[in-house]
RNA sequence: UGCCCCCUCGUUCAACGGCAGGACAGCUGACUCUGGCUCAGCAUAUCGGGGUUCGAAUCCCUGGGGGGCAGCCA
């Protein structure tokens, strides 16, 4: 499959957002914090899951704001849960960041430094700072106390180093069932931050993981994976989200404990988008529950469904230049990204005319059996993508938004007795109709004015209307899908009592036209290539297309100046 | 009712003790062979109360509001 149309080269200088991040590191450069160190960043994804537009933000500030300071970004997999990963992810992941535009200085993975994490935990031990919890996960749990009580010390708290460095081993060596046993830091079990109520460290797993297969059977937890690979990575600036900043004095402990490189955590918002759901658990939902068509369907807001969809790398970094990264929560405003993305395409889409609801029109003076080419300018924003011709004939389609027998006020496009202009062909005017029995309208009968060809009269005449029209001999029959938003809900998690997030999916984010018709020269569309139907919206073929048919996806309607006033008059 | 974080136009991000500004959205109008694009203009904000200061969105105190945290998930 290739989509080189629709991917733009690299990220390069979308003007950057100024962002506290930004000073942080330029304080840290200017002061040598690190030393002659290289600023070093990760993206640290879970591979349990797709990436999603939320991550895209992450991905934009952790590979551009290294890249801004001539540092480097590793791209890092936090596979330290064998129960929830998978192979697919990690190669899905790879395929997401490179498609919006980044490239890692290195491909790293958790599980790898499982060696090393595994002896620094025997210092730890035989330090006194860890040690081996015989108690349940209920035990713990009720052990730790609660936001508002501290919590009491666990009976084994106190084995001594030997007998834990001993029991530790047997857990490696699997002489123990899961869940009989944790390593836990011994730090204080009345912090009045949980996270430091001596936190488990590594617990008994015996799972097959996706790269190390079955040889080991302890897994580290988060708290103790992350901080010590930043460590080993040399990460400078280690970022993440908000609700890890309660994990943040732990993060430390551990590096000041082991006296390795101080890695230092900061965190920043997440992206919301209105009418965005961006939860990873959900999202597996929709998908296993089929509720969409995988994890590419086009209305998910996942990289590969946005992809899929039409939307562009470009348009993505430029969203997440724009927001910034702030450490207030709030909700981005999805409009704000179809902003980006329909100024992305508006440069960069060639345009066509295609007729997504056909309503036939018959110019009863044009010869019949005549035909003729017109020239067309393929993108007026971008003369350098030359011109086409398309096929111009006595019947053609127009779109039944484009007639109305009644015109209400205002309406510029073709009534009865009413003469508008076929772009970038002739100044037609309605005669009459015809309909059917039932009284819908079957067609439309027109005159022309064959003075006018190219869409000007050479008497100066005015037309305020203008619309895209499709030679019904030529004509290219195609499914179009029109998307749009997946939640009906500004917030989607915004419910009753009782009831769902996915009461507030909306029934109406896919609707299917089967039989549109397209000028010709969509024929030829390739996957990942750009187009604008003009005066319709952003369309890209969809991988379901066949050599008998092809299948369009509206990435986003033009905006539509009419409907607002339409929407005025009636309301 | 413990700890932590946060409160600036409708939304989002700036202003780092010195004239509150941009983007998106909105509204007017101009232009137009896409009712698109573009352009011009308009409107709208520092959560409240104290304090420090010549001067506070910014610093301090206090009240209010929002968010996060009690996985052997990340």
């Amino acid at each position: 499959m290739t989509e080189s149309n629709l991917e733009s080269t690299a990220a390069t200088s979308e003007a950057p957002s100024s962002s506290f991040l930004r000073g942080i590191i330029a304080e840290d450069v200017s002061t040598k914090k690190f030393g002659d160190a290289v600023i070093q960043t990760r993206f640290p994804p879970e591979p349990n899951g797709y990436l999603h537009i939320g991550h895209a933000k992450a991905i934009c500030i952790d590979f551009g704001l290294a890249d801004e300071f001539g540092g480097k970004t590793n791209l890092r997999f936090d596979d330290t849960n064998p129960e929830k990963e998978e192979q697919e992810y990690v190669d899905a992941i790879q395929a997401d960041v490179r498609w919006l535009g980044f490239d890692w200085e290195r491909l790293c993975y958790a599980s790898d430094y499982f060696p090393q994490l595994y002896e620094w935990a025997l210092k730890l031990i035989g330090d006194g700072k860890a040690y081996v919890d015989d108690l349940s996960a209920d035990e713990i749990r009720k052990y730790r106390g609660t936001l508002t009580e501290p919590g009491k010390n666990s009976p084994y708290r106190d084995r001594s180093a030997e007998e834990n460095l001993d029991l530790f081993q047997r857990m490696k060596a699997g002489e123990f069932a899961d869940g009989s046993r944790v390593l836990r830091a011994k730090i204080d079990m009345s912090s009045p931050n949980l996270n430091m109520r001596d936190p488990v460290m590594y617990r008994i797993l015996h799972a097959t993981h996706h790269r190390t297969g079955d040889e080991w059977c302890i897994y580290p937890m988060y708290d103790y994976a992350h901080g010590q690979s930043d460590s080993i990575e040399r990460v400078t600036h280690s970022m993440c989200t908000l609700e890890f900043a309660d994990h943040q004095p732990l993060y430390r402990w551990y590096i000041e404990q082991l006296g390795i490189f101080p890695s230092q955590q900061i965190e920043f918002d997440r992206l919301n988008l209105t009418y965005t759901m961006l939860s990873k658990r959900k999202l597996l939902q929709l998908v296993k529950e089929h509720r969409v068509n995988g994890w590419d369907d086009p209305r998910m807001p996942t990289l590969s469904g946005i992809r899929r969809r039409g939307f562009t790398p470009g348009a993505l970094r430029a969203l997440c230049a724009a927001v910034g990264a702030s450490r207030t929560n709030g909700s981005t405003d999805i409009e704000m990204l179809e902003h980006f993305q329909r100024d992305d395409l508006n440069h960069r889409a060639n345009r066509a005319m295609a007729v997504l609801r056909p309503l036939k029109v018959v110019i009863d003076n044009y010869p019949e059996g005549q035909e003729e080419f017109v020239e067309v300018a393929n993108n007026p924003e971008d003369p350098s993508a030359g011109t086409r011709m398309v096929p111009f004939s006595r019947e053609i389609y127009i779109e039944q938004d484009d007639f109305r027998e009644v015109p209400p006020p205002k309406y510029f496009r073709l009534s009865p007795g009413k003469e508008v202009r076929l772009r970038n062909a002739y100044f037609v005017t309605a005669q009459s109709v015809v309909k059917a029995a039932d009284g819908s309208l079957v067609e439309v009968h027109c005159t022309y004015d064959s003075a006018s060809r190219g869409g000007n009269s050479p008497d100066g005449r005015k037309v305020k209307g203008t619309m895209h029209w499709v030679s019904t001999a030529h004509a290219l029959t195609a499914e179009v899908r029109l998307y749009d938003k997946l939640f009906s809900k500004a917030d989607p998690f915004d419910f009753p009592e009782g009831g769902d997030l996915f009461d507030n999916l909306n029934p109406n984010s896919l609707e299917t036209i089967v039989d549109a018709r397209l000028e010709p020269s969509l024929a030829d569309a390739q996957l990942g290539q750009p187009f604008q139907f003009e005066r319709v919206g952003y369309f890209c073929l969809d991988s379901d297309s066949t050599a008998e048919k092809k299948v369009f996806n509206r990435t986003l309607p033009l905006k539509d100046g009419w409907a607002k006033i339409e929407k005025k008059a009636g309301a």
